[in-house]
DNA sequence: ATGCGGAGTCGAATCGATTCGATCAGCGCA
DNA sequence: TGCGCTGATCGAATCGATTCGACTCCGCAT
């Protein structure tokens, strides 16, 4: 090719085919082209035919949507905003189920989700992808109140935003649980058993995510209200109860908090133990097998969320069973309503109580 | 709230401010308006407290991510295609660390990334999110040649893509794995301890993900490079070995071809199964337990991937360990780079092959 | 004094479509 | 014959920024 070739092969490959292009070579109007490619509004099946042939002729790949999504005002993505890395985000089975179970209800309006981390972005100082990406509405994955900023810039952006296993502001829009009363349940549950001396194993407080004894002073920065609303519930049926924090809704994490409050001698140690998740309640009953401790003989053991945990310990696990996926299913029909326009109503899901064999009397 | 008052902010707030208002409200033009916002080019200070001023005032949001991409050229979205729905690519812990890769080498470019299923879309007649959205690039996660024709539109559209986990098309970038060597190495390690009677439990063959004993005939429909590659590292130890098919990389799918294949006569049974996933022996393993067999007494298995397994099985799998976050990043990596222009070179991982406590010498 | 160059600012073109309103031909019907 | 209607097409405005080139000062070196 030579170097007169080049330059002329700048004017047609270096800068792709536009629809003005295609219908220059088809004889039509932009207008009209454009009429032909979307479908909508009359045009003679012969014109579109034309079209359609010139398109192919230029290797022309449909309308750029770029150009489109600035002409009409959407673009056809949702953010879905992580609290964390992708990785911490998708090692905890509830928040893949409210993903899938977003994804499921969006699969087929032609949209897609885009993943915006929250923190990390904030701290690399810059602009996060959450202030500058493109998307049409938001929906905020068991987000703190981190995300202030950048909830402040989408409300001016007027973006609807639907907040998921999360209350982080009064006034937006969430899909919620009744994580008190389900807990309460549980702590009755354990009461009616005869449990008297009750921990909890509980999710982080805030964003810092640090692990340690509860302490009234550290409760009161608290600012995760999964974590609040699920203490307060224990605390209705045993207002006395300690509690140890962890760093996340982890296997390991409850595994070390369980070692930390049940390696004392029998007579300073809980008899049951409520877990915040299933899988920090699995952790805790290898603890207990670690320790050489029964369950349910010397311990009781409950968890939360219901998952699926076969794989991970032989117990059936007393839990408070959430319907994660259809959470999920209703945060994306609320975003796709807000997009067509309408005001959906905030949701409370009811979570149902799962007897398993991990409760039991206290031993005498 | 008075109806005047609403209808007259129907055109402060139903119409969002763009940057001609802010400029005019400030004194300015709308090209010293931008650079205050950008950064690029000269503007003096108290120029740009005005422009900052005044759009605060106006509750003005920032540059309009459409416009800025369609002017621009570029949108900072990346998008992942998976081949299936969300919850079936993240109960993959290889997928998941995929992800993970990218996710951390993105982050902190201003980047996100959109999912992106695609066999889905395509079933459901519409244009797939693949050929509609914005995206400046393009990451095939563990795809099959199901997106033949998305990638000839991507194609055309000049969008960077690079493969990760499949090689799709022999021309497009890809980041691989040395699964057929690898493989040789666990079927050398079975051989060496005197295997000689080996199966495979192995991924899906094609897109249907239909599972059953491996046919010649259903062989040569196989369209899935990863299965392939391992089922011909295993042939070159063992030429005459049987395989099932699974649907895919689950511990229930390695349940189900394990009860198949150690639900027999002793004498009919192979002494060494080897599973293309971790998962997948983990359900080999179970099915054993069930049926009574010990590993490795009674049947030795070997996995893929060195994922960890501590919360799914009791034993040290053999495995080879992939490097998969180390491939995620890769991929990110090339993405980026092509990018900024640049021309990176395809990239070859090799696992390391870890021996543990699930493989021993055939029963006598 | 004159010319040069850079900082600061602005006007206008541009990105690539969608969409509104106008035009026009053909056709049925009074 | 003439009127209005519908279907097909087109021209031009529009979406909201970025960016190029030009223009104006002003200071400084010659």
């Amino acid at each position: 090719m030579s170097e007169t070739d080049f330059r002329h092969d700048r004017h047609a490959v270096d800068k792709r085919p536009t629809l003005a292009a295609v219908a220059a070579l088809a004889g039509v109007s932009v207008s009209t082209a454009s009429l032909a490619f979307s479908g909508s509004g009359p045009v003679s099946p012969q014109t579109r035919d034309r079209v359609l042939a010139a398109a192919e002729e230029l290797q022309y790949a449909g309308p750029d949507p770029r150009a489109r999504s600035l002409r009409q005002g959407r673009s056809g993505i949702i953010a879905v905003v992580l609290e964390e890395t992708v990785l911490q985000a998708f090692r905890d089975p509830v928040k893949i189920a409210f993903l899938d179970g977003i994804a499921q209800e969006i699969a087929g309006s032609g949209r897609a989700l885009l993943l915006v981390p929250d923190v990390s972005d904030e701290l690399s100082g810059g602009p996060s992808a959450l202030e500058t990406a493109t998307m049409d509405a938001v929906v905020l994955l068991g987000c703190s109140p981190f995300v202030a900023r950048s909830i402040t810039i989408t409300r001016r952006r007027s973006i609807p935003i639907v907040a998921l296993g999360s209350t982080p502001f009064p006034d937006v829009l969430a899909v919620t649980l009744d994580d008190r009363p389900a807990t309460v349940t549980l702590a009755r549950h354990l009461q009616s058993l005869g449990h008297r001396e009750v921990a909890v194993v509980a999710l982080p407080l805030e964003s810092s995510r640090e692990r340690g004894p509860l302490t009234a002073e550290w409760e009161s920065r608290a600012t995760i209200s999964t974590t609040i609303d699920r203490l307060a519930g224990a605390r209705e049926v045993f207002p006395e109860l300690a509690a140890v924090i962890t760093a996340g809704s982890l296997v390991d994490e409850g595994l070390l908090a369980g070692r930390s409050l049940l390696s004392r001698a029998a007579n300073e140690r809980p008899t049951a133990i409520i877990a915040q998740s299933d899988l920090l309640a699995a952790g805790v009953i290898r603890a207990a097998q670690e320790l050489g401790l029964q369950v349910p003989g010397d311990v009781s053991v409950v968890g939360f969320d219901g998952i699926r945990l076969d794989n991970v310990i032989s117990h059936d696990l007393t839990t408070m069973v959430q319907p994660a996926a259809e959470q999920g299913g209703t945060a994306g029909r609320m975003v796709l309503e807000m997009l067509d326009g309408g005001h959906p109503a905030a949701a409370r899901f009811t979570s149902a109580f799962h007897l398993g064999d991990t409760t039991a009397p206290p031993a005498p």
